[in-house]
DNA sequence: CGCGAATTTACGTTAAAACGAAGAATATTC
DNA sequence: GAATATTCTTCGTTTTAACGTAAATTCGCG
């Protein structure tokens, strides 16, 4: 459906103004649809992200401030976010000696399993998008980066 | 800058995936610059989008229902977040007499003056757009569309 | 009419985000 | 090397979101 008609705006000031809109509403859509494959294991789209970021890393370590500045939600409170994961045992953390203000952050075997099981249910999620040319994805990625240039 | 580069990934598995993570990173951007030029203004960007759906009414009336249905972010509490622009003045809140379990919402004069002060700086956030061609940000909404066609 | 189902809003509780500030360790400058 | 600035993480507090549930009203149907 076009975003006109699920929002109910006749219609839009400009073309900026609509893509904007849209940006986020899709967005919106996105997150939900992978809220909803994580729900059933227990953690939150964050606490999926810093898993990833963590498996993704060579030596297996990151530091706090690695990863908020890679995470997709900027100034997330990285140290609660993480203290629910170590919780959980997913991820482990230990000092730095080298530089003892950082805090070592590494995925558990338990984390790992995790992701594994996660993993099926999150490629789901992307196979929605079969039916979208990847020529038409690629261009949209394009167009994103340049909105984004003069953004932040 | 490339989604890549920004959250220092260096490729994804495939142009869907990168294409939703390039969505949920760029509405972060853009909810950001709004959020921004809203602050001063002393509300939330969903306050901000409640006031306008009011101020776009014909009758000047909604239920929460109809903002529910048309909102950005689906299932919020609109109770309570209106409650907050009651409380600011900025809307007003009466009983209807021919259906007694809705309450309609209008939004006030005060409401009116502050939109009108917030949008300057609102259209500001859409002219960072004004170097991406209008055809391109046509063809990004139209992709969007498409993106959640099977997705919720 | 009377009963159950559906709609609409409000609320209680728990979890998470926002924001600022503090504390500890390191780096820099003179 | 002492003072100052900067970095990195943590914490307190206040808002806001999430989620289920309850209360009130209306609707549908026999």
């Amino acid at each position: 459906m076009k975003i006109e008609e699920e929002i109910k705006q006749s219609k839009f000031n400009n073309a900026k103004e609509k893509a904007l809109v849209n940006i986020i509403y899709t967005a919106n859509a996105v997150e939900d649809a992978f809220k909803k494959s994580l729900k059933s294991h227990g953690i939150s789209l964050p606490q999926y992200n810093v898993l990833r970021i963590l498996k993704g890393r060579k030596d297996g370590y990151a530091t706090c401030g690695d990863l908020k500045e890679v995470m997709l939600d900027k100034n997330p409170d990285v140290t609660r976010l993480c203290d629910k994961l170590v919780t959980k045992k997913l991820i482990l953390r230990s000092n730095n000696k080298s530089n003892r203000r950082q805090i070592l952050l590494k995925i558990s075997d338990k984390g790992l399993k995790t992701l594994e099981e996660i993993y099926p249910h999150f490629s789901a999620v992307n196979e929605l998008l079969s039916h979208v040319p990847d020529d038409r994805l690629e261009i949209l990625s394009d167009t994103l980066d340049m909105i984004r240039e003069n953004l932040q």
